[in-house]
RNA sequence: GGGACUGUGGAGCAGCGGAGUGCUCGCCUCCCUGUCACGGAGGAGGUCGCGGGUUCAAAUCCCGUCAGUCCCGCCA
């Protein structure tokens, strides 16, 4: 109400009319090219600089600015400029000028020219925006994403969206010169019984049945292999109703899809995507690749060494194994645990008190019970701990290390699965506040080999480690008798992550295109040849009519993106993201919908207590 | 579902038990013929997210609640 009033109150407002100018316009930064001719422009007011008897204008357009100059001479022009404000939408026509030689702006791409205007006519009025786009004044993310079609008007986000455009398109031209052919397949699927939770399309022709938005197309692009499509591709939409992170989008994603049959080793994709992945750091982001060639990391390696299956290998502080070397310690924190582990953390002995107090917050919050350390200074090893370990073991650990005088070494001791999730956590947080990742360089490597089967601490049960439609190593054999829980652990996949700076980007496998196979991989967990049949029927139905055998992978667009452009956010990278509460706060979706849809959809809602929903049936 | 942090004119922040809630940007009016983040003068605009409590006194401390962000769970 109160904007609105003071919008009126400007009296200059009632004076403007709306005008139009017809005829080709001029893009702005294209104006150079124009000089001593005339030109029309069109576009939004970015600045206006007032000089009293002359008037400056920037004006602003999808390819950057150019300067108005409007002269009291030109007495109606003039007039409009003076009551223009920030983002009126204009068109200009002029003459284009070479401006003198100290008035020429070496900072503006436009800079040696300017626009002489003769008529000036407004197309649009702007009320005074509710978000600065100007600068980089950083407005709270919720008011931009309520307003992101002002938000979008900023350079920054004009240029994600163009290079965005342009990664899709490298991307594709990429895949089109490898034979690979892009097929859409369905949003409107079923239901999937492993994975994330899905969204469900109750479906009005077959009540009571739901489709279901797909989280991958899966199990389409392995028909496609069988339907004799050698190598498919799509840039897929995909849907999963999980809590939303900074490197996960809420809701829906973008997938690098692709699949290629007669491929048996998972080498095969990995070496046939290398190139793409390479160029796109180099060429596309204009980054250092960290080594020439993608390395590959066995997953156990791995967690191993950096304490995770998704490690950014851009900085050192892997995980040091001490348990032998303390096997005889009197220390009973280390004595009783199962392993003893250590991370040296150069300069890590200037961390205050409370900082350790911090991390050791962190280590908490992955499991530890809490965090040893000791900090080398002055040729001195001092600790909370040093006390409890015998001078030899000091040593030992302090050349293990590596430490020298400054570093600090953190301890963590406990189940190896918990230890090496602690350290890695560590390894990352230390990196962050010790500024070790550098912003222009990108590591990429291959996670390969990962467990078909691990064990789910939560139910106390084996569980699928990634996707059952994988092929166990060794096929039929793998499952000979006995098949208890220790042996299930030992089977791996042919599976294989890309992981660039820490980020999973890319997930893959050699499929499973035996019914046998499939059949005994979930037969392990206890699930019958029927359920598989109802479940992955139509897969199962096709694999029986010669399906070549196929594998391929998946890479997540936006996340990979983000990392390319270096955000930190993924919500950055989109045009129009939902927060973290899947919220679209600007079309206000999700939304209540009128009884009659719900009636034809043969839905009752339970409770008459949600929020909200009397105000929004008034809306016709 | 759990934890941490944040919430102060239109935007970004400061104030963190005591005087009038301060600064930068924006907005409005006027002045200004070479600016380019133009400059100058004046002005408007705030239930300090909301509710309760402690206190002589609360933006400030406590409890609750709502919203947002990050993290855990979850995400093959």
């Amino acid at each position: 109400m109160n904007r609105f009033l003071d919008f009126a109150r400007n009296d200059n407002d009632s004076q403007i009319e709306y005008g139009r100018i017809t005829g080709m316009r001029t893009l702005a930064t294209q104006t150079t090219k124009h000089v001593g001719k005339p030109v029309t422009v069109k576009g939004w007011v970015n600045t206006r600089r007032d000089h009293g008897g002359l008037i400056f204008i920037d004006l602003r357009d999808h390819t950057g600015l150019v300067q108005l100059v409007i002269h009291p001479d030109h007495a109606e022009a003039f007039k409009l400029a003076e009551s223009l404000r920030d983002e009126f939408v204009i068109a200009a026509t002029g003459n284009v000028k070479e401006r003198d030689g100290n008035l020429k702006n070496p900072n503006l791409e436009t800079g040696n020219i300017e626009i002489v205007v003769d008529e000036l006519v407004v197309l649009n009025r702007a009320e005074t925006l509710p978000i600065q786009i100007q600068g980089d004044a950083q407005t709270n993310e919720e008011l931009r994403l309520k307003y992101r079609f002002l938000d979008l008007r900023r350079p920054k986000m004009q240029d994600m969206l163009k290079k965005r455009a342009k990664l899709f398109s490298s991307m594709r031209e990429f895949l089109e010169k490898n034979e690979f052919t892009e097929v859409t397949t369905p949003i409107l699927a079923n239901s999937s019984p492993e994975g994330a939770r899905d969204f469900l399309i109750p479906s009005r022709l077959q009540p009571g049945k739901f489709y279901a938005l797909p989280q991958a197309p899966q199990q389409f692009k392995q028909l496609l292999m069988v339907g004799g499509v050698s190598r498919y591709y799509q840039l897929a939409a995909c849907f999963r109703d999980e809590d939303p992170r900074a490197d996960r989008l809420y809701g829906e994603f973008y997938q690098l899809d692709l699949e290629m049959s007669f491929v048996e080793d998972g080498e095969e994709v990995r070496s046939t995507m290398d190139p793409l992945i390479k160029n796109l750091v180099t060429d596309f982001a204009g980054k250092k690749l960290l080594t020439d060639d993608v390395p590959r990391i066995p997953y156990q390696e791995a967690v191993e060494r950096y304490g995770s299956d998704k490690p950014d290998l851009r900085y050192g502080m892997e995980l040091v194994e001490l348990t032998d070397e303390l096997k005889g310690t009197d220390f009973g924190v280390f004595k009783n645990a199962q392993t003893v582990k250590a991370i040296c953390v150069k300069n890590g002995a200037s961390l205050s008190r409370s900082q350790i107090d911090q991390f050791t917050e962190v280590a908490k919050s992955e499991g530890a019970g809490g965090l040893a350390y000791i900090t080398y200074e002055n040729g001195e090893a001092k600790s909370p701990i040093a006390k409890f370990l015998k001078p030899e073991e000091l040593d030992a650990i302090k050349q293990k290390l590596g430490a020298a005088d400054g570093d600090a070494v953190f301890f963590g001791a406990d189940e190896r699965r918990v230890v090496n999730k602690v350290l890695g956590r560590l390894r990352v947080e230390f990196a962050k506040h010790f500024d070790l990742r550098d912003p222009k360089v990108i590591a990429l490597a291959w996670i390969v080999d990962f467990p078909f089967y691990e064990w789910d601490e939560k139910v106390g049960k084996v569980d699928f480690g990634h996707n059952p439609f994988s092929m166990p190593k060794g096929g039929l054999d793998a499952f000979a008798e006995p098949l208890d829980h220790e042996k299930l652990l030992t089977i791996y996949a042919d599976q294989y992550d890309m992981v660039m700076n820490g980020y999973e980007i890319c997930s893959g496998g050699v499929r499973n295109h035996n019914p046998e196979v499939l059949y005994k991989v979930f037969a392990a967990l206890g699930f019958e040849q029927a359920y598989v049949d109802q479940k992955f029927g139509a897969m199962i139905n096709a694999f029986k009519y010669g399906a070549p055998p196929h594998a391929g992978c998946a890479f997540g667009i936006d996340r990979m993106f983000m990392e390319l452009v270096g955000e930190d956010n993924i919500r950055e990278v989109v045009a129009f993201p939902k927060n973290g509460s899947g919220v679209d706060v600007m079309m206000n979706s999700p939304s209540v919908v009128d009884d009659q849809q719900l009636q034809e959809l043969n839905i009752e809602l339970k409770e008459t207590s949600f929020p909200s929903r009397d105000i929004n049936s008034l809306t016709p």
